[in-house]
DNA sequence: CAGTGGTCTAGACCACATG
DNA sequence: ATGTGGTCTAGACCACTGT
């Protein structure tokens, strides 16, 4: 065997999946150094800059852990990571092919609540709030029921939108459609107002996302997202 | 103003960020067709390689949409990604701090239940099935309930592993690091069996991880991984 | 067919972390 | 101090796809 005696073409995938092999047959076990990239270069054949974003894309990945000067590393646990996207609720709904419909329950401006304002840790001047509550429906089926908080100072023109045509979470994408976003997911209990909306029973398990939004390091929004009997998120990888 | 007058390093970070100003701006408003690669380049007195890296991973992240002929445009609406990680319950309740424990409840190998054959789209040669359920504990707390089917033809060596001292999930991150899974997170209620199990009342909510595993093609393992109460998970992004 | 992105080459300089 | 990855340059050929 040896050296291969027909080159294959030495692309920068070609050598992710060689590499890939390497660890998977042992050849190369967790924490194993690897050669150096110009070594490597020098093996396929290649240039530096092709194993390069060979390595960079497998570290990304969580297959390799590099360092300058220290090396590439196998990860000890690859440490694998799901890609999932977070959609609006009229995007979901739609791709489901049911039509999407979307309503105001309540919309209502107020100082920040103390737990809002701890959780958002809200300046003085941020403690004015704008509450709305919606629903998403797909078809005749309640899908989403929306709680939103936005704190008005980050978004001066929220001031003027009643919200009670276009929801908040499509209003916000388009007046600030760059920001930075912590989510969590869980299961909770409907509550008696929810459960009403949501058409299921009070203490229903349902699955929550929760977000918090901040643009620039403020505080734009928190919504907690509840979703209806049987709702699944699902995702690949 | 016309051109800047000191320009500054013009690395492929910069560019992104300039790109994405540009988007925020309302410069470039969805839709729009940016200018070409080259056309770029020139622009930001670099080079054609520099600019595609930045262009490149803004596509990835889920704001241009490239095409080969047609060129780079701005997404109508920024597809938002999520990473999250998948941890297992021992790495998760280490990162935590408190002391793990595992414990098997049951190990049976037998024959698979329909339900599972057709969800895992199992043929002949694989009806044969080690069923395990097992806790997982931060300290004293219970942490995750673990429902596991491994399909033995998949993966012989689990027959003579008795997963009394090791999780199953540990075990096939070792004997099948690599392989595709499909996840799915959703919340449930605790049947009388999980309630005990994770000291809960029946009914509660419960945050539940479902995941089926496959090595090249062929169905290794089906999952599901209730969570105790309080439990989130949570990523930015 | 022609224009655009996709990728590779060959070489260089630099930042950084380790020894 | 030195080796490694991080990045950039300048140029080239190719693959795809819209016109």
């Amino acid at each position: 065997m040896g050296a291969d005696p027909v080159a294959r073409k030495m692309g920068f995938r070609t050598i992710k999946q060689e590499v890939l092999n390497r660890i998977r047959n042992g050849i190369w076990p967790p924490d194993t150094l690897l050669p150096s990239e110009a070594e490597l270069a020098d093996e396929f054949s290649t240039t530096r800059t092709t194993v390069n974003r060979a390595l960079r894309e497998l570290a990304e990945e969580g297959y390799l852990d590099r360092r300058r000067k220290a090396g590439t590393r196998v990860q000890r646990t690859p440490i694998r990571h799901a890609r999932l996207a977070i959609p609006q609720a009229e995007d979901e709904v739609a791709a489901s092919g049911q039509p999407y419909r979307y309503a105001l329950i309540r919309r209502e401006a107020r100082p920040a609540p103390d737990w809002l304002a701890a959780k958002l840790s809200l300046s003085a001047a941020q403690q004015s709030v704008i509450h709305v509550r919606a629903m998403h429906y797909a078809g005749s089926t309640p899908f989403q029921f929306e709680d939103r908080w936005i704190v008005e100072n980050s978004v001066p023109q929220a001031a003027s939108e009643g919200f009670d045509r276009i929801s908040p979470g499509s209003w916000l994408i388009r007046e600030v459609p760059f920001s930075n976003a912590e989510v969590s997911f869980s299961a909770t209990a409907a509550d008696m107002e929810i459960s009403s909306f949501l058409e299921v029973d009070v203490g229903d398990p349902l699955f929550l996302v929760e977000r918090i939004t901040w643009l620039e390091g403020n505080p734009v929004t928190f919504v907690r997202l509840f979703h209806g009997k049987g709702y699944k998120m699902k995702t690949v990888y």
